[in-house]
DNA sequence: GCGCTCCATTGGAGCGCTCCATACACTACG
DNA sequence: CGTAGTGTATGGAGCGCTCCAATGGAGCGC
């Protein structure tokens, strides 16, 4: 592990890889393109030097040079918030093929090159910037980058394209699955922002149309605490309650706390559905019903809308909403026979 | 919203800028960077065209112009380990003041610049980078930057700056815990690479100092899947077990379930301890002790020891081990009475 | 053997910045 | 009044690449 740094201090260019090959610089840069228009010969000579220096391109004078970056950036609220994790799954799968990259950056990403991670974005000339966040405000000048925003939001600027889990139908599948299992008194649970609201309006129209009254409580926020406060205060007001749909499986986490103080147990006294099928939501221990908004499939879409974009700047912004699938686990059953024992 | 893209194609530069204010690019240029020697009209002008114009400086240009990026990197396994969010919160704490940015990169990284982030990194040219994952074989050629290995590993690169928390320490602390409540019989969850191997060995020299004989289980994974199979292996070897040491927090998770399957309920019938403090263990539903591993305080020192070793490069590796502390939460008491009921 | 095409290879220009040495306008002081 | 000193502002060179137009040699047909 000898540092072989050449003494010359700074670090090798592609001069002195084609020095070293004994070919111009010119070459080496096709070599390092993998152009086809090179003789395995010289490719071999290249390959070499190029290890024998231990060389890096240096992304900067490439990118500088070429006019391109060949990188998307994914602005996210909340590393803790594990939902990105899916949608660069699926964005990757179309974009590795592409050659594209994806950075990812949250909120805090902080740098003198402006502290929201969409300036910082643009700064680094990516190609498309995916808004997996909740955007405050007016949305910023994207200056022409391919804008795609994903998942459910308040506000979506109208010159970016949309990819989202159908929140509605997501929540419409929760509460009629409590409903179809015999349920008739169903809380839930809400949480902040554009999301929540998608999956509690959803929420209320279901029971309404089932014929039955919803109820909701909410203590302003998305957090376990929120979901803790929240569920408290439902179960105060609706004692005789056997179901809850929590806007997310974090609060349903929180209310699974309440649950248990009352020594109501689930399913068995009360039926809980989550939404995002999370690994919380997933894990054996816990194994919620949830709703699966499909993250993965929303960055494949999120990825082929920047792609196409870029073909065709003035395409129409595209809506996409995905429908979500109910995830059934151990957390719902049918009510307890009577109001008896 | 209109895009005020100036006809003219291309993307505005400091010299569209320089014009626009009637100063030169060079003055440009310095109130981009707000140097004090710049008067204030000037000032002023120049940041009104920037904003008319809706220039954004190109990161690529000014970090190959200055030969330095101001950019640390660091390198994860996997976004769903969520200790490295902590880490970056102190890294941040430390590099947002000295005006350098941090950005993450996991494993699947892609790209043409090389699929490892390390090198991306390298192509980027960060001024740092921080290995906040298991590094396979032996280093790779860092090319003279900084490199901080944070948290427990099995190798660390001999020219590199180290800190982690001390697993030794951690373990012993979580074992004393339960031995100190009273617990005789208390088994261990093992999991895969150095970190596991560590806290393991700790757990079973703690066990053998109170005179106790350690039991361990392990599957090879460090998932909930691999604590349920290991927790059930425990389970079956000693039946009269009443307490659990769990390698990390999601192991316990899944021993939670094997736990209850059994009928065994916690901590009355046994007591658990994980590792990590992560956000499952706070959460107030399942409420486990567990030991925190002050990863933000990793990343503070991870994050100096960057600064320090760029300030003079051929210092003394460092090697920093920060104390865990351990948390009490409900998932610990002393053990059931007597052998009785 | 000449002109031609076709191909691998090449040098030069320039991407958008930063840095440096220099120029300019004043003020201060002997 | 001349010279140094101070605070601003400037053009030029060059960072490490990519792109492009041009070069030179090999292969081919007549």
């Amino acid at each position: 592990m000898t540092d072989a740094r050449p003494a010359d201090a700074s670090r090798p260019t592609i001069y002195d890889v084609a020095q070293r090959a004994g070919v111009s610089k010119s070459l080496v840069s096709l070599v390092l393109r993998n152009a086809p228009a090179v003789s395995e010969k010289r490719r071999r000579a290249v390959l070499a030097a190029i290890s024998e220096l231990g060389y890096r391109p240096s992304s900067a004078a490439s990118s500088l040079a070429g006019n391109r970056t060949r990188s998307i950036g994914v602005a996210i609220d909340d590393f803790e918030n594990l939902w990105f994790v899916d949608l660069l799954r699926g964005m990757r799968q179309v974009l590795d093929e592409s050659g594209h990259n994806v950075s990812v950056a949250d909120r805090q990403l902080n740098a003198h090159l402006g502290r929201d991670p969409v300036d910082a974005f643009l700064s680094m000339r990516v190609e498309g910037i995916v808004l997996a966040m909740e955007t405050s405000g007016p949305a910023p000048p994207f200056g022409g980058v391919p804008v795609v925003v994903a998942g459910a939001r308040e506000v979506v600027p109208d010159h970016a394209d949309y990819v989202a889990n159908d929140d509605a139908e997501g929540a419409r599948l929760a509460t009629q699955h409590l409903i179809g299992l015999g349920h008739r008194t169903i809380g839930h649970l809400t949480g902040a922002g554009g999301v929540s609201r998608l999956r509690r309006t959803s929420y209320e129209a279901t029971m309404a149309d089932a014929g039955l009254s919803p109820v909701v409580a909410g203590s302003g926020g998305t957090t376990e605490e929120d979901g803790y406060v929240a569920a408290g205060a439902l179960l105060e007001t609706c004692p005789d309650l056997t179901g809850i749909f929590a806007a997310n499986d974090v609060m349903l986490l929180g209310a699974l706390a309440a649950l248990r103080e009352r020594r109501l147990s689930v399913p068995d006294d009360v039926s809980v559905v989550g939404y995002d099928n999370s690994p919380l939501a997933a894990s054996r221990f816990l194994a919620l019903t949830t709703v699966d908004q499909r993250s993965a499939d929303v960055g494949v879409h999120a990825a082929r809308a920047i792609l196409a974009r870029h073909r065709d700047p003035d395409r129409e912004p595209s809506r996409v909403l995905l429908s979500p699938t109910l995830v059934r686990r151990a957390s719902t059953s049918t009510p307890r026979a009577a109001p008896g024992a």
